[in-house]
DNA sequence: ATCCAGATGGTC
DNA sequence: ACCATCTGGATA
């Protein structure tokens, strides 16, 4: 069952959670592209300076300023897109960036799921999608009758530059699953 | 297994 | 000058 806009309109810590488990579905031409989302991290609004909104609504960051519900997609490094859900209501920036998939079916044929970077470039997930509304039928998350994973928290990958920010335990991960990315 | 340099370009 | 990453090569 596709999640709908009040699913992402709840606090970023709550969603972040709540998404462990859940389906990211990318409709590419006929066939359906996803996996079970195992990883995540929050990132929760201007104080928090590892969110990319700590410099207020600049042009890349206006997206999560936006309706809770819509795609939030960057380049980094240069080479890589991640791509994140927008939460909150509008005018409240903070969004969870998916870190890792478990494959479904044959996508793990077309590449790697275990990173927020070589998931995108597996799904087909690029900037083109930024803003896009994930209440419609491109890209979307959806609830499946799975049991309930366990779920536990760490500090967030690669943002050790953010100082104390660095060390809240606002990355969430299924610790069951051998697909969520390597590194401490 | 760990360490680390390099790729590569948008953003502030 | 960074940076929410990844890969491949060197070392052990």
């Amino acid at each position: 069952m596709k999640l709908k806009r009040s699913f992402y309109a709840r606090p970023c810590l709550e969603v972040a959670r709540d998404l462990i488990g859940k389906h990211l579905i990318h409709r590419r031409g006929d066939r359906l592209l996803g996996g079970r989302i195992v990883e995540v991290e929050a990132y929760v609004h201007e104080e928090d300076q590892a969110c990319h909104a700590r410099f207020g609504p600049t042009p890349r960051a206006l997206t999560l300023y936006g309706e809770p519900g819509h795609a939030y997609v960057f380049l980094i490094y240069g080479m890589y897109d991640c791509f994140n859900v927008v939460t909150e209501p509008k005018g409240s920036p903070a969004a969870v960036l998916i870190r890792a998939l478990e494959p479904q079916e044959d996508v793990a044929k077309l590449g790697k799921t275990d990173g927020p970077g070589k998931l995108c470039r597996t799904l087909g997930i690029s900037r083109t999608h930024n803003g896009l509304d994930l209440t419609a039928d491109l890209i979307w998350i959806e609830s499946r009758r799975d049991k309930s994973p366990k779920v536990v928290t760490t500090p967030r990958i690669g943002v050790d530059y953010a100082g104390r920010w660095a060390r809240k335990p606002w990355r969430f991960l299924d610790p069951n699953s051998p697909y969520v990315s390597r590194r401490k």
